[in-house]
DNA sequence: TACGATATTGATATTTAAAATCAATAATAA
DNA sequence: TTATTATTGATTTTAAATATCAATATCGTA
């Protein structure tokens, strides 16, 4: 099984063990959410509303409300991250594998999001929370600026 | 001249430029809300109604909407940052110096916030946009998780 | 399979912070 | 002092997040 393959099992599970653990229920529309999220938007950052627009082409009596929750659910089970890059909207992103913690590079310019990841911050970060003696649950880093075809764009 | 008193100078000159080169103009409210802002809320980290409130203790007479535009213009001028740590509601903070950025961890159960500076995340972080031919303009890092006294609570 | 308890759904309403509007007023330059 | 232009404060508008609720779907149990 490809490593792929084999997180699209486990996120499923995940899934699966924190509806029974908080005895929700399994339904049409959650399956629906959850294939469309994670086949589409791996890597993407989608708003609420850009992944309703998106599932009502093929599932139109599906309600903005049912995405909106489903998604929550998704971020309270932990395979799914809320970020917001202050625009006013919230985005979900889906978590690709529980180690490798990323952050986002935010063009200001042209809005382009570019993705990275850092060891040595990871361990810094670390080091800086144990000192204060925080638990840490989530970090976020957020670097604004201006990508290099905006630069060239403004001259 | 304490470092402290100049950079209360340099923080006056850096608005008062800034309102001379966008043809602004001084107003009695502005220095209520500069004087109020830089004198009480050094180190914290205030939202708009917080401050408004406070305000109109001493001027019943102005309005929530200065206190919010004047904030804007802090941020715009730079000498003060704009932090949203998820609860919905934009905070200002007072810009201390302006070499030594600082980040924050802050605690989920109770709210406390923690400032930390780190010069190995901050290389680290311009390393990360050199390599991506970034601009860099901005850029925030925040850590959530449980405090010490949090944990001691929970047990 | 049918039943009953309980969670979910989708439409809609409510809440809230942010932003826009505008007439009255204040600041500034000539 | 006057004319011009920005500001103020009250209010409204906007938009996202969240809450509400009757109808419906799920699921364990008989």
């Amino acid at each position: 099984m490809t490593p792929v393959a084999k997180r699209k099992m486990e996120r499923r599970k995940t899934f699966n063990d924190y509806i029974a653990k908080k005895q929700l229920k399994s339904t049409k529309q959650r399956d629906i959410i959850f294939n469309e999220f994670f086949n589409s938007y791996m890597g993407r950052h989608v708003t609420v509303e850009e992944l309703y627009e998106d599932i009502k082409k093929n599932n139109p009596s599906i309600g903005f409300a049912t995405v909106y929750r489903t998604l929550k659910l998704f971020k309270e089970c932990g395979i799914a991250s809320e970020r917001n890059f202050g625009d006013g909207k919230a985005r979900y992103e889906p978590i690709r594998s529980e180690t490798e913690h990323h952050h986002h590079m935010i063009c200001t310019e042209c809005g382009q999001i570019v993705e990275f990841a850092n060891m040595q911050i990871e361990s810094c970060l670390l080091q800086v929370a144990k000192l204060n003696e925080f638990n840490v649950s989530n970090h976020k880093l957020e670097i604004y600026g201006i990508c290099s075809s905006c630069r060239e764009a403004q001259r």
